[in-house]
DNA sequence: AATGAATGAGGCTTCATTCAT
DNA sequence: AATGAATGAAGCCTCATTCAT
């Protein structure tokens, strides 16, 4: 057991907790959370079950502790995108590639995001659920903007097209692979273009 | 209890098995494969495990089959639209507003689909992937000729709007109920419209 | 998920289910509750875990079994002798002797009873109380009976005169045992003598 | 006592033994003593583990001293009353009812005392065992002298009229409530007349 | 005197599946 | 065609205790 003789107590602690997060992630997108198991993930981050009870409630906890550390990434990049200056049609564009940039980057995240919410304890998952509406709000926020200043077409509800854009974007950890023909920025650059071309009056 | 030998075989047959795939789905929809145990598939069916290890080799066996029938019955669907007169716009619409309408009137077959499609053993995912690709491609191939006639823009990748469309319609099962303000008619039509109008060069 | 079938199927079945409850009885006699293993028990009655759970809903409802079978037996008894006929000081000697007896043939039900019963789940918890409460009261008629008779002193609350007698008795299974020198009949005796002496006004 | 060396230390050192023995006492008594964790305990005296494993060598040890200071006090008590002066029905009765009110004044005592004894380690059950026995024949003594002199009957063994006894005396845990209707004295009353009318020739 | 991270063993339970009937 | 008892493996979690600090 490799031990790190560093000192700081954060040092010590840490590593740990963030090498279950992170293994645990890896796992829980790879084969779902259900069908890994607690001991997969303590050897993977070559603890023991102990070890990690003593920094996670349960096995939900864990699941929740990775829903809230996306949530609040890709909360706070929706909102540095759409608090920027300039015309509406391009925050969209940003926020749009970054999104898609965001997620491609955290391929993992994403593949459990919509596979394992229901797994979710029911307030967890009306918590995720509130907090991923306050999300998406925001995002189709600047769709009615640009709706009301006549750049984007009106004649679909904004509220829907956030939910076709999601859709296409959650659905990357489906088709996308990092070494495939297109990176993460082309991808984010043609899904903007869609999206904003759809748009158009 | 008369036994017949031919013929109506199916008729005593079919309601037990065609009640366990309903239950099944229902429920793999609801708390996802894993969470649901066969017990429960056979209460909810009014049977017993017997009978269903009669009519099914395991509880994965349900699961091909559900998958086989949703691809089967869109690949029919998307065959006959793509195979009918018409500008290709005018073919893609309608196929693309046709898939929306199907999925949202199969919520559930949806909603299984990419949450549950890692639980294949390596052998059927392998082949519920192979069809699913001849799928993206027919569709694919409505993208390309449009492009081909001109009246598609070219600059994004035709695989790409397969993709990016498709995630919109497999996400419906996220957010849409069939009782809230829209049809799946008209989500149909809006979402056939934004890509489209995605579309237009 | 008590069980309980009649015909020649109970031939197959009782065995296991009371094996596994003669063996659980005698084993939370000697241990306690809480350390015995269902392990210990499904090895000692020679089944497997699984046979276990297929009789029983949990370790908890081997106990519940138990309790009912202790309080139902222990009312049969009980109510024959208060229903006898004879002067009240009779039949309240031949109860309480009768008590003793059946407490002293069925040792490690009694052991278990006041050690065990706040492994119980409040719902059980309460429903063996009051089921113990009835038992208590029909005990207390009798003495009150002969109060009003005035074979028995009255400056005693009944009440408290059953709780003496019964913690004397429920105390047997701490010292008595079958092989020492004095056989459950003669306790028996000794015992309703001293209760009904003590009761002389 | 063989601790304590210099005198300031004990009061920073008493106050944290005390209360982790007040707490695992209440705690024990509650919910007995394999049901309560070190957890449990440590989090209600306010300390760590730690801490507990510095006064304590183990949960065992725990239970090893309550008993020890049962075992001592009622000692003390019982003595007291079998060496004062009078006649041996006024020193029976006297005892008698002592011991049943200082076993309503530490209730807690008393619940533990046995339906955790099969907990402790062999050695620690057979010393307790022992302790005990000298406890009973203290108290078997003050009955074989009254029936020596003729003021008790003696057709019944002395050593079960003790056990007799300290049944209804042991299960008082089991109904008696500080804010019934009774209190301690009154009970103790009751209980001496009983036992001593039980025995009137 | 006291902390708290970490261990490792063991506990209860669930479950897909099999098999004799 | 169908039953349901029984299996065996695996799952999640708890806990008393230790150890470096």
């Amino acid at each position: 057991m490799a031990r790190r003789v560093t000192g700081d107590r954060a040092h010590l602690e840490e590593p740990v907790r963030q090498r279950l997060l992170a293994e645990a992630t890896r796992l829980f997108a790879g084969r779902g959370f259900e069908s890994t198991s607690v001991q997969e993930i303590v050897a993977a981050a070559g603890v023991t079950k102990g070890a990690m009870y003593h920094y996670f409630d349960s096995k939900d906890d864990l699941l929740r502790e990775i829903y809230a550390r996306v949530l609040r990434l890709q909360m706070e990049r929706l909102n540095r995108f759409a608090e920027a200056e300039g015309p509406v049609a391009e925050r969209l564009h940003a926020a749009a590639r970054d999104v898609v940039v965001t997620t491609v980057d955290n391929l993992d995240d994403s593949k459990i995001f919509f596979r394992s919410m229901h797994q979710l304890a029911p307030e967890a998952y009306k918590s995720v659920r509130a907090e991923r509406r306050r999300y998406h709000e925001r995002f189709r926020d600047l769709v009615m903007e640009g709706q009301r200043d006549g750049v984007f077409r009106d004649d679909v509800p904004a509220e829907m097209v956030v939910d076709f854009f999601f859709g296409s974007v959650h659905h990357l950890g489906t088709w996308y692979h990092p070494d495939g023909p297109l990176s993460g920025q082309e991808v984010g650059r043609h899904f903007a273009d869609l999206l904003l071309n759809s748009l158009r009056p």
